[in-house]
DNA sequence: CATGAATGAGGATTCATTCAT
DNA sequence: GATGAATGAATCCTCATTCAT
């Protein structure tokens, strides 16, 4: 499927809105971040970027989908693997630290749970993310029935073990981030993978 | 330490502003919350606001601070008994969850580690609420260096066990409030309980 | 006419918030001085001046009317005198002067021909003070007619002359306030009244 | 120095609001006027203001500069003419007072001997402001200067003879604009200009 | 009379969004 | 398509004034 030189620069433009409202939106927050200074970070008028996204949400949104997304192809790799479920989270943990790491921001940025995009104030915001989120979270969660059913794992509720391993990393990067983000979590991600597997396993 | 009628009145309103402040704040975020929402919930006119709090941040700091002391209470109470470590971890999981249970909306206002207060927007804020939060990170670190060295934890840094733990209770409850906050946290706290301890114990 | 006890209380408390508000409305202009601010320099409750003045407004004009009052009877004393007009204005020069020196902050407050109460925004004052004003014009005219009629003083319109005079009272005490206030004014109502006589002697 | 058609309609916008906002803080005074009454007069958007001046502040501020940076000029242009000192100060009496005269309202909004702007509340205004009119207390003061060496005025403290001048002005100016401005001018630049000159004259 | 808590109108300022050029 | 000036709704905060105690 190739694009046309049209359609490149399009996306290439996009895509430096995409970054500067990033870095924006990890430093203020949603609210407090202002379209002026996306605008000006990407080098664009304000106007222009209402020729790639509806309105500020949308941007946000996109934002999100677009982490999601990538969060999603990881997880479906590892979780499609032949290996046994606890090798697949071990790959887990260490591929998703490895991604958030790397796309710090939409980790400071991304905190469903939290919720900045609440029902009440963005509903439509919800049913745009929840879904793929949701998706993630179902995808891992097979992986830890599966693990349940070959006696790998303890014999408790999938999903919570599924939000657990979330947890973990969570804390994991936010400790990280909190710290500055400075030393590798390669070894951060040995040391949760011990604990949650040791935690979990039958 | 009696208070006079005045006294008591006057706190007594500020506990309703509080109150309210905690739901909205709860329902729309820092940002998006209106001293207009919050004033008419607590049936004050928006200037009465100001003859308790100086501002918005105050307001919102002074929710947060309320719920951070409470939590110091609980965390000093468990880590001061005379249990062993892994005893005091299970108290500590069990009463922190009861209180975040009961205070679900304290729950979702705070998350330092996503900090909708940063650094650059609100740093007087982060001097009033991080030394609070860090003065339970260190007293539930102290619990864990304890465990560590009576043999009872794995060797690995302590606060990474903590974090650990806060991670476990955040996505338990994070889980809990996403699902609707139906259900009791009992159960929940058991099974996460033993899933820390095993992951953790030596 | 003797007050009764009360009486003499009442008016005491009433010259309390008076000066409170002369040093307040002084250092920060009609509009940007509070009640609060005046309340707390009298030690008395908001609420409380309002038992003696109307609202903000009816203390701000009092200010003035009791300086203008003050102005009036040494105007009057002044004009009322034996002397020829260039000794009586000799002396309008330094008595004005002299009161305004040790009444810096009443100078401060009133400068009719600028008028931070305008005609727009508070008619009813200016009628109130505008005419306490004009009569203090007036009794000076009335000496420079005087001292026109004979012969001392160039024949020119006499409001001129009133104004003239004023003109000069004013930028000398606007100067010295502008430098600190430190010095005496004795030398400089020497000075100016030399100036004023030479150049409107005949 | 040409400007390209899109600054010169931005200054003339600019100049628009200017004029608006004299109007409103000639017949309001400063804090009374509201910026919701100069957008109006202006007839631009409140908010379009904030694309021209920071601040209300801003925008008095830049009123007043531009008040003093032309009577910067004319002071100038007359200082440096090869006249003698008393044909200079002549000159000056004469074109200060047509420059107000047809600058009514900056007059009204410019007194900086009373101080609307206090140092205690608008510190940096002043920092703007006063170096300017300081700079033309300066100029003029030179002339004086130079007229006490010549021997043609008092030997009086060159300063005093200044602010004299300037207090006959504003008197003047100030007794036309009480008595609403009818009548020309000139005849009073006349008087006075013979009352200060026979005044300091030795 | 005095108090000071409460009111509520009002004002400065910000910012997402639109639209003429 | 891009621009950025203009809009105007929205929001925080202040403060004169009132009134129950």
């Amino acid at each position: 499927m190739t694009l046309s030189r049209r359609e490149r620069e399009k996306k290439e433009k996009r895509d430096t809105i995409l970054g500067a409202a990033m870095t924006v939106f990890a430093e203020r927050g949603f609210d407090a971040a202002t379209l002026d200074e996306i605008a000006e970070k990407a080098e664009f008028s304000k106007g222009a970027i209402y020729g790639y996204f509806k309105n500020k949400d949308d941007l946000f949104l996109s934002l999100i989908e677009e982490g999601l997304n990538e969060l999603s192809e990881i997880i479906k790799s590892v979780v499609e693997s032949s290996l046994t479920p606890i090798k697949r989270i071990k790959d887990l943990i260490q591929r998703i630290l490895v991604y958030l790491e790397e796309n710090k921001d939409f980790f400071r940025i991304f905190a469903p749970e939290r919720g900045g995009f609440t029902e009440k104030k963005h509903p439509e915001a919800l049913k745009r993310i929840l879904p793929k989120h949701q998706k993630n979270i179902e995808m891992v969660t097979k992986v830890m029935k599966e693990g349940i059913r070959t006696g790998e794992l303890k014999k408790v509720e999938s999903r919570v073990l599924t939000f657990t391993l979330f947890g973990l990393i969570h804390s994991c990067i936010g400790r990280w981030v909190m710290e500055g983000g400075k030393g590798s979590l390669k070894r951060d991600a040995r040391v949760i993978t011990s604990i949650f597997l040791d935690g979990v396993r039958r």
